[in-house]
DNA sequence: CTTAACTTTGCAACTTGGTTGCACAAAAAA
DNA sequence: TTTTTTGTGCAACCAAGTTGCAAAGTTAAG
């Protein structure tokens, strides 16, 4: 059984405010990762930079993961739990030229890259585009 | 030998005017990717509306690709010759998280991603963070 | 050569995403 | 309760990217 919204929040030492509860309702909700915007336009009336800094907070306890999909957007969607210690994010994203989101791909492995001589890898930041699962069928 | 800068704009058809070929110079001069802004820093007097529609020109004529390096901020690079007749971009990206500069990988090979079930791939996006060979020596 | 048509440029203005300062409200600590 | 810390609302700001429009420059037609 999964831990309350509350519950969430306390474990990742978040005070659980009514923002922060219904911020972290809809990113339970959400298949997809979401941007500031996308976030700001599931309220009726809300304050851009009080969903700003709730994501923001959100982010740095862990959370939720910042994604760069390429699209010049920052998007963000809840952590797998395994999350808790290394936080790297270290998955695919895919975007979907049909419908346009922007989906983590948990399960797929990161492949190897072979850099030249003399470079260093810290991390693989992947996105693939095509077409989602649900806009094929 | 290389064709001249004028030359390079004839053939992919675009007008060898001034403001285009000091752009083309600073393009080839340059090693790494460079973005808008940095393209304004390079000229004494520039307008910033004239160098954009001059970048977007040389990409629609394909003179140029542009690199989305999960800065949030575009950057541009000179296509290798092959792109004549797909301008795909295939290659990664690397970005020093020391220098801050980003590079074309054109040697390294694209790996293959096995994408989940209903999933089609149109094309990869990856970005390489790490130390680039300049700082590491 | 002269005029008409089209292209490029300069300039100002605007949009959007992201971000901050500040004052007030709310909550926690003393 | 008083003090201190934290969260929220609101306005303002910034940077990147983008557009409308008119002037300047080029090319094509008469
Ligand atoms: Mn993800
Ligand atoms: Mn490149
Ligand atoms: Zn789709
Ligand atoms: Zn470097």
């Amino acid at each position: 059984m999964q831990p309350s919204f509350e519950q969430q929040l306390i474990n990742k030492k978040v005070k659980p405010t009514a923002m922060r509860l219904l911020v972290l309702e809809i990113l339970n909700k959400e298949l997809n990762a979401i941007s500031l915007s996308d976030l700001v336009a599931k309220f009726e009336y809300a304050e851009k930079s009080t969903l700003f800094r709730t994501l923001k907070t959100f982010e740095e306890k862990r959370l939720i993961h910042r994604i760069d999909d390429g699209s010049g957007i920052v998007k963000y969607a809840l952590c797998n739990n395994e999350c808790d210690d290394i936080h790297e994010d270290e998955h695919i994203h895919f975007v979907c030229t049909q419908c346009k989101n922007t989906i983590c791909l948990n399960e797929v492995k990161l492949p190897t890259i072979e850099l030249p001589n003399n470079f260093t890898l810290k991390n693989l930041q992947i996105t693939a585009k095509g077409i989602c699962n649900k806009c094929n069928s």
